[in-house]
DNA sequence: GTCTATAAGAGGATAGAC
DNA sequence: GTCTATCCTCTTATAGAC
């Protein structure tokens, strides 16, 4: 199982090298189908198949399909903490920066289509995710460093300082799953580029003209 | 079937009023799991059990799943064209705090667990949508009236006009199945009123302050 | 750990009596 | 048009050989 490898330092045998190979080929289908058809239309025989072994197999990797989800989205978020790692690195931004710059980020990795969301609905998945260690220390950082930021911006006067600060984190989280990249995608006459730089202006700019 | 009654203008036998009233009951009960638990998760047993007749008599009614989402659909357009409406009568109002008002009764009415939202990336519910009368009908409609006050406001600059009028118009549609919402209120440290102020100054004048 | 084969059950849809 | 009983497909998960 995966817990056991993802503890392991630096010195790896063979076999452990083909075991995590494997396992990223496995996650990477996962982030790939949750991205295009979500938690509850991606089936576990897809994902086999997408990998190339057997769904018994599979399941010698991960218990359920709902550890399976947690497995991506904590490989989603080390990715997102990397980002933010270089933007706390760059002397340049200020902290409405940084919060501007992560969420472009996440609008152009989900107009990519590498972007895994989960149903906040779904309780089965929910109970799981609450009880997976790894995801959500994973979330509990990036939600502080964010928050941080968040904090900064608002005693700056760059964010509304009027808005709780966790509703400026769930809006920039909600970004991840904003129907309206996909919408304007669909249209078919627009750059990415373009789509996310409109996205991104109503973000933090507002529908409303900026006098 | 329901296409017929919807046709009749005025004079109702009895059976015919009945008959009414039961596919109503379906629609309320569809709307409201539509809602909680989304198009997936929503089983044609549970509406069944809400409505308290067997799944067979559900089925003479509405022809498949899909044609069921489609009905609670069109009722909840037409509910929302009653309020375009509405808002057209109101003098007082510009484009701008028409469509304002518009986004207000959507985050409200979500925030009530009473907005059906169905998910774009299902095919087979995507194509019966298509093919359905009625609910492409409204759509249009809706879509054109929307637009008409968008593009006034942006003549007026009371809305950006920088921004494609596309754009506009789904930022607002999407309000409809902002998580925002849901994550504030499971916060439960606020109301629903601050709640519906909180997302409609980020949705039109953005996370960045206004100076 | 990988496979083939299959259990176990959920859920959409229908048959046929009344 | 309503019911009970049933069909049938899809999907998660496991058994057991190699």
């Amino acid at each position: 199982m995966n817990e056991v490898v993802d503890a392991a330092p630096a010195k790896l045998s063979f076999r452990q090298k083909t075991l995590l190979a494997r396992e990223d080929a496995i996650v990477a289908a996962v982030k790939r189908l949750l991205a295009e058809k979500g938690f509850d239309l991606m089936t576990v025989d897809e994902v086999a198949a997408e990998v190339g072994i057997a769904k018994a197999s599979l399941y010698k990797h991960f218990a359920s399909k709902e550890q399976l989800a947690a497995a991506a989205m904590v490989q989603t978020m080390d990715q997102a903490l990397t980002i933010v790692d270089g933007l706390a690195a760059d002397a340049s931004l200020d902290a409405a920066g940084r919060l501007k710059a992560m969420t472009r980020w996440t609008l152009e990795t989900q107009l990519a289509g590498a972007m895994p969301t989960l149903p906040s609905e779904n309780s089965s998945l929910r109970s799981a995710l609450l009880a997976h260690r790894d995801y959500m220390d994973r979330l509990m950082t990036l939600s502080d460093r964010l928050g941080e930021w968040i904090v900064q911006a608002q005693a700056d006067s760059t964010v509304n300082p009027a808005l709780p600060p966790e509703a400026v984190l769930y809006t920039i989280y909600a970004r991840a799953c904003d129907p309206v990249l996909g919408f304007l995608k669909a249209g078919g006459s627009h750059s990415d580029a373009q789509i996310v730089d409109w996205v991104l202006s109503t973000c933090f700019d507002g529908l409303a003209t900026r006098r």
